[in-house]
DNA sequence: TTAATATTAGCACCAGGTACTAAAATAAAC
DNA sequence: GTTTATTTTAGTACCTGGTGCTAATATTAA
């Protein structure tokens, strides 16, 4: 696989990539991969600062455990930083790399609509459903970083059903606004 | 904190609970919660197919290694079946409960939306940017299940940027549509 | 040719086990 | 109450994938 004529450096970088790449490989199937010796390889580690196959298996799990955990799609996207039940709201929702385009660094959309939804669902109770949207329109690009404040204000009831507008500015600057429409189910 | 006096059995539900919640403990750590010898906890493991800590941390980084990666964020949402550059495109989202809210199993707008978005942007070119969007109606809302089936069509261009109609459909009935609007980035 | 650097070897030790044998404690059956 | 069965401990040898250390070679540069 990989030569054997390797200088250190040369070793070492390419140590370094193929460690990010798959970090489940034992010091001694790298050494068979570099065609050098169990030693060198743990010189190498030791000199690069990678900790032990052990411990990098236990930094993935237990990365993994919390990003899937706080990953896997909030039900609440942003913070709610005020909220008057039945009337009105505001999130801040900061913005990074994770949330963009990786070749426009643009937030993508979603993410912005689904911080205004989740807001408009807040405001008014965990156990309605949005039904229908209107009058959206998102002018201005969100960028990697920005921090987009989200104010969600109840405009009208009607029975079960609820018009809830939301405003989204980034640095006082409006990016994103819409209607929601939203039904509760449970009608107690 | 458990109790001594347990029986067997319990132990063993108890186990395979706490060691579900928290696949990190040691056998050691396991013998001191249940006031039980180290010997115990590993008869027990045995009995129940239980595998040892270095295992299961492994299982979990495995797991969430494949995990993450497909959840992390894809690029497009919604797989595409059909794509003439720069005029129209299809793509289907077979939804589940996973995107849905728990409580009222309705689908999340955003991931209706991210499907249009990413369709939208698909249909141009990977790299532009949505600047905004207009006339945006979400009439119905989509169940965990349904297979929401997104059209995109290319009604306008002028300079770099381009003007896209979506529609997704559940069962022939629209639940979405929208206009978006694209810039490119890189006008070579 | 000598000095510096890089590589290899070998050993003791560690965590967190497995696999096994055997003794002691507890519970159930008679 | 005694015997039998089950459960719990104890202890030993061995395993993997290392760390930490010392020391001997190779290789490269001065």
């Amino acid at each position: 696989m990989s030569k054997k004529g390797m200088s250190k450096k040369n070793r070492h970088s390419n140590l370094l990539e193929r460690i990010k790449l798959d970090p489940f490989l034992t010091d001694e199937e790298f050494s068979e991969l570099f065609q050098v010796s169990i030693q060198t390889i743990r010189l190498d580690r030791l000199e690069l600062g990678i900790p032990e196959l052990r411990e990098r298996i236990k930094n993935v799990a237990e990365n993994n455990h919390h990003k899937v955990k706080s990953l896997h799609d909030k039900e609440i996207v942003g913070e709610l930083v005020d909220l008057e039940l039945g009337k009105s709201g505001i999130s801040i929702l900061d913005t990074d790399d994770t949330l963009a385009f990786e070749k426009t660094n643009v937030v993508k959309g979603h993410h912005i609509f689904a911080q205004a939804e989740s807001l408009a669902i807040a405001v008014i109770d965990a156990s309605v459903a949005l039904i229908g949207v209107a009058n959206i329109k998102y002018k201005n690009p969100v960028f990697a970083g920005d921090k987009a404040i989200a104010k969600a204000e109840v405009i009208r009831t009607r029975g079960n059903k609820y018009f809830v507008w939301v405003f989204i500015k980034v640095r006082q600057v409006e990016v994103f606004r819409g209607k929601f429409i939203l039904v509760s189910f449970n009608e107690r």
